[in-house]
DNA sequence: GAATAATGATACGTATAATGTATCATATAA
DNA sequence: TTATATGATACATTATACGTATCATTATTC
């Protein structure tokens, strides 16, 4: 399950996505627009903005813009980056050590083949792939 | 993420799938052998008879035995059974009501598909075919 | 029939984490 | 110089995952 967090930042990603040139959003805005409580966003910009997701001007008439390209930001890096154990599967597969069977356990090679499958098209849908949805939102 | 009680649940399903016959197993050897807090499982096991997954038999030389073939016994039914919200990839995939964004939107619909697809895996395998690798665990 | 070994049912405790809020500092445009 | 923006943290509140404990009931075996 994303938690709020992934979920929102998804969501503002997808919002500066669809910016024209280096335009700019506010916080604010973003906030309203995308129905995400706005100190939650700000929090969470903040960590956007530390791992190069986003870019900051501050000053009146600042705001956030993307720091790479929407094709280049991946549903998988976002949650990873917000959330890792929502994209993981088991505790093993997080922290090897967090369990005493055999690492070659027939319920965790399973599961890990799943997860990889899951990971694999979360790291196919890019904001570039979510902005291009024709909006109805 | 799997939580313990729903990757306890799977290992335990296990192991009965690998019983033969109408055998049965008690809970104490069945935490024994799958590194399974005993009493963790006993309330677990419980879940799992109320909902048709086991058989027990009381008193002494008394245990658990499958309540259904092994075939017929998956991992999302297992899952969904112990922790429905872990293979739920979004809140608003659990709870319509909890999101106030447009049923259509963008975000909802491609995690949405992502799900359908885990699931479609998930329901893929079941205690026959994990009980049918060669084991090493 | 008494002792033993098993499950049935439920209640309790604790630590962690998710979610949201609040506060103060700093920078920039008008 | 004022207003509007972000930077950086700290705080509060539930919810829940995980594990433990207790008492009752059933069935086998000697």
């Amino acid at each position: 399950m994303l938690t709020r967090e992934a979920d929102y930042a998804i969501r503002a990603l997808l919002r500066l996505a669809q910016l024209e040139g280096d335009r700019v959003l506010s916080t604010t805005r973003l906030a309203e627009e995308m129905l995400i409580p706005y100190r939650f966003l700000r929090r969470l910009t903040l960590k956007l903005e530390e791992h190069g997701f986003v870019e900051s001007a501050r000053g009146k008439h600042g705001g956030l813009r993307l720091a790479r390209p929407a094709e280049a930001i991946s549903l998988l890096d976002v949650i990873q980056l917000m959330h890792p154990e929502s994209v993981a599967f088991n505790q093993c597969l997080v922290d090897e050590a967090s369990c005493a069977r055999s690492p070659e356990c027939t319920v965790r090679r399973t599961i890990a083949d799943i997860q990889a499958e899951v990971h694999h098209q979360l790291a196919g849908v890019t904001m570039a792939t979510l902005a291009a949805v024709p909006k109805e939102e």
